[in-house]
DNA sequence: TTTACTGTTCGCAATAATACGAATAATAAA
DNA sequence: TTTATTATTCGTATTATTGCGAACAGTAAA
């Protein structure tokens, strides 16, 4: 049976690209807050997270390189916001996904 | 520092959960076909998906798991649907993350 | 009973994710 | 320059995920 290289849609790779980036308690806190208060800085979230700073700033990382979020150098902190363009577009990817 | 032991609301472990869970290609396509068509096969699912059957087992058996398939014997196959109340939770807790 | 069909579980390997503390970098203030 | 602040990267360990083929289990048909 021929299996095509392309069984999956360039959404649905995507979708489940930005779900991944999701889908562990610390990064859903982090992004769901980033959703409410448009930016916090790594510290504020360390202050309430039960891990370590160097834990917190491999999720930063992982949420960055999914492409959700971003930090903006404001020394000697770093302040982070969604990446909007992303997020709406992974808002759009989810709409359609789960068909609300 | 007090770090209080529910940093994380239910909702948001849920909900990283449902995310985790739909995190790969193959299930993020497993659940997108069962949100509409009902129901399926393994089998028509592997032939189509680019996996070894053993692999799509264990993706099903992880959707399974985080309970957003169910399975039905209908000897000598499974017919696989959506877990229509978590799915409709998972839409609920989505459409609240994302605000949409 | 033997065979065929479907799908899961087992055993194993390779890679990725999660977590920590120590070390480092970069800037600002003393 | 030294010190303080903030946050990252490095090194390491542990566990989880992903994947395969072989072996197994359950049912139906010959």
């Amino acid at each position: 049976m021929e299996k095509a290289k392309n069984t999956f849609t360039e959404n649905q790779k995507l979708t489940a690209r930005f779900a991944k980036a999701m889908g562990h308690p610390v990064r859903m806190y982090i992004v769901e807050l980033l959703s409410k208060q448009s930016c916090c800085y790594s510290g504020d979230l360390s202050e309430v997270l039960p891990i370590a700073k160097s834990t917190l700033s491999q999720h930063l990382k992982g949420l960055k390189k999914a492409g959700l979020i971003q930090g903006e150098i404001e020394p000697p902190k770093i302040k982070y916001c969604l990446n909007k363009e992303n997020w709406e577009l992974a808002q759009k990817l989810f709409k359609n996904f789960l068909q609300i």
